[in-house]
RNA sequence: GCCGAUAUAGCUCAGUUGGCCAGAGCACGUGAUUUGUAAUCUCGGGGUCGUGGGUUCGAAUCCCUCUAUCGGCUCCA
């Protein structure tokens, strides 16, 4: 007999080789209808660990700790929707005889599988047929086998089959750690763990196809991934699809347009936004936001040209390392002269840092500039406000004694938190991306040097109590960074903040200081940008608020309506006497209806809507609507102050 | 850059199996109306159907090229 905890801390006894779902059972045929896998903990494993997820089908020998898995555990739809991509193979294998296949795992929403259709293209037209086959085979409540397989047998199966991707897949796993499992008339090379049968999956939809390197490599075949998504019921696809089409609305693409913040040309070139006057407004409001901020901090505000030249690169390492795939050196009247569009602001700055000599005593600098750079982005990568060819980074580059390295650092995380926290980016994910050290080429710069650095951003981390995550291969080729993810609205995650720690740079221009005590110091440099990019900022805000900013960095935060033409002289003054106190307001006098020009200026998000008209104009006042809800009116200082405040407690907090 | 898809007026879209001068709503202009909390009415202007080629008696519609955009992959200083 065997000794299971359940997560209530009771414990029950079993023979051993129970299953999960004979020990669901002995609680209730309802519940086992339910769990979809078991996770089990083995009392020896430490407090923090998640266990391990295993088929509701695989015998437990040992005492542990136990969690019955359903729907609502991330884990359980994890073995659901991978499941659900066996079905896919298996329908693809029916309806598409030779297919051969690479992976298919369960990701964040759904899954995919990978499949080599030897020159046959899918297309949107065959989702049907492939929903069909897959409900067709989940209704015949196929079993999930486990089936464990040596080597050479596994090989062999695969080699009549004519699969190369699962050769390739098997030759580099350990003899006896080789599982197979099939449903119905497929048998896939898998780990697992699956369901017990493909009967609960009642709703399935294929969503989209993509071309995708075989194991992620640019210069191997490009397979077909099919991304589907399925549920134990059918109104859980509904709401499901209905919340992509919710998350589509708040497309900062679709909200540019109608908030009339930005545009593309184009004649100007794809990946180079225009930016309109509301669009500006805004930038602008958000420059101004995070300098006070920095003056506070100690930044120095610089200025440098958007072109520098060829050489300045090429001692940064930036030439060697992008060089062909940038825009290409600008030539000059002057034989052999070149510049290069900039595309990072650190080698201008480190340039500032060289214009005078430094001693220990002016550490740390701190140069400041929203500096607009230019990259060329492969044009597959482009993408609305968030992937262009110019941007602004809100950069600023620290530089500071190695023992001034730790506070700096704390302080550019308490910065970044500050800004996240005034626009409400609660969701965030601190990403510490580290070297690949299987790919040393790819970074300049010695051990020692990555070493410190690298182990410096986790200090810091740790210290700020961050809860972040590492990921090898992520770091610049010239340090380590620490960045700050956030999502989009249809759950992509992009790089907003961003803090690097550089010991290159400095070295490779030579940059120094004098210490006390007289010998010349190499300083540290920091790179660090809150928002990353005023662009890729403004693109996630924007999704994230369904385009309602806060009234502080809305750029018409007061619309101001006169019923009728008869008002519009003391609307006029309104709107004078709200400039004058520094509140973005303007009027809306068009010969429209009023509730046309309500309507109008919602769906412009304008957070504050003033209506005036005979008995405004006799009391003095003005009648308030903060999005639809009345406050009722107040006289024009009121009001005034009512704004004031109402951006006080936003930018406060 | 790669895979797949899309491209009709400023915007959102309709245009059946190729067949008269290519349509609607909104936006824009005009006239009327002077409006009290989410769309007033009238008339009007506006499109080389993304580009360049091809097939055809005839192409927005079929084929090819390029460009841009969308979903992924790869990349992201």
């Amino acid at each position: 007999m065997i000794n299971i905890k359940f997560p209530d801390g009771s414990v029950r006894q079993y023979p051993s080789g129970v299953n999960g779902y004979d020990v669901a059972m002995s609680i209730s045929p309802r519940l086992a209808e339910q769990i979809l896998a078991v996770n089990i903990k083995r009392p020896e494993e430490p407090e923090t660990s998640r266990g391990t997820t295993i088929d509701l089908t695989r015998p437990i020998t040992e005492d542990v700790e136990i969690r019955l898995l359903k729907w609502e555990d991330e884990e359980a739809r994890k073995v659901f929707w991978h499941s659900s991509s066996h079905l896919l193979a298996e329908a693809l294998e029916a309806l598409f005889p030779g297919v051969k296949f690479g992976i298919g795992p369960a990701i964040e929403n759904g899954f995919y599988y990978d499949v080599d259709l030897g020159g046959r293209t899918l297309s949107d037209a065959d989702f049907k047929a492939i929903e069909d086959k897959m409900m067709e085979f989940a209704r015949q409540k196929q079993e999930f086998q486990r089936i464990e397989v040596p080597k050479a047998e596994a090989l062999r199966y695969f080699t009549e089959k004519g699969d190369q991707y699962k050769q390739e897949l098997i030759s580099e796993l350990e003899d006896g750690t080789i599982t197979y499992y099939t449903n119905g008339q497929f048998t896939d090379l898998c780990r697992g763990p699956h369901l017990r049968s493909t009967e609960v999956i009642k709703a399935v939809k294929v969503l989209s196809l993509a071309g995708a390197y075989w194991r992620g490599d640019e210069t191997r075949q490009q397979l077909t991934r099919v991304y589907g998504i399925t549920f134990p019921k059918k109104s859980l696809l509904d709401e499901y699809l209905q919340m992509l089409e919710e998350a589509k609305k708040r497309d900062h693409r679709k909200i540019g347009k109608e908030m009339e913040l930005f545009t593309f040309s184009q004649r100007v070139g794809s990946g180079l936004p225009l930016w309109l006057p509301r669009g500006a407004a805004l930038r602008n409001t958000l420059q101004t936001f995070l300098q006070k901020k920095q003056a506070q901090y100690g930044y120095l505000p610089v200025v440098t040209p958007h072109i520098g030249g060829k050489e300045l690169y090429v001692t940064s390492g930036h030439y060697a390392k992008y060089g062909k795939d940038s825009f290409q050196p600008i030539h000059t009247p002057q034989e052999g002269e070149e510049y290069l569009l900039k595309p990072m602001n650190c080698p201008h700055h480190c340039e500032i840092y060289r214009s005078a000599p430094r001693s220990y005593r002016d550490l740390p600098l701190r140069f400041a500039e929203f500096g607009t750079v230019y990259r060329y982005e492969q044009s597959g990568e482009l993408h609305g406000l968030t992937r262009v060819r110019s941007f602004t980074q809100d950069d600023a580059h620290l530089f500071c004694r190695q023992d001034q390295l730790q506070e700096e650092f704390e302080k550019v995380i308490d910065l970044i938190l500050y800004v996240f926290k005034t626009l409400k980016f609660d969701k965030f994910t601190a990403q510490v991306s580290l070297r690949d050290p299987k790919n040393p080429t790819k970074y300049i710069g010695s051990d020692e040097n990555w070493n410190k650095a690298e182990q410096g951003i986790i200090d810091a981390a740790k210290k700020k109590g961050l809860p972040y995550v590492v990921e090898t291969g992520e770091a610049a080729f010239y340090g380590p960074k620490l960045d700050f993810m956030v999502k989009d609205a249809i759950g992509r995650s992009w790089q907003l903040g961003t803090i690097q720690v550089d010991y290159n740079l400095p070295e490779r221009f030579e940059l120094e200081y004098v210490d006390s005590d007289g010998s010349r110091q190499r300083p540290v440099m920091i790179h660090r940008a809150p928002f990353g990019s005023l662009e890729r900022f403004v693109a996630v805000l924007l999704e994230h608020t369904a385009g309602h900013l806060p009234l502080w960095l809305h750029p018409d935060q007061v619309k101001v309506l006169p019923v009728s033409e008869k008002y519009a002289d003391y609307a006029k003054k309104v709107v004078n006497l709200l400039n004058n106190s520094e509140i973005r307001a303007s009027i809306d006098d068009r010969n429209e209806t009023l509730g046309k020009r309500i309507r109008e200026t919602s769906l412009m998000r304008v957070p504050l809507l003033v209506i005036v008209g005979e008995k405004e104009v006799a009391d003095e006042t003005v009648s308030v609507r903060r999005g639809a809800v009345d406050q009722g009116s107040m006289s024009v200082p009121a009001f005034v102050d009512y704004v004031h405040q109402a951006v006080a407690e936003d930018l406060d907090q």
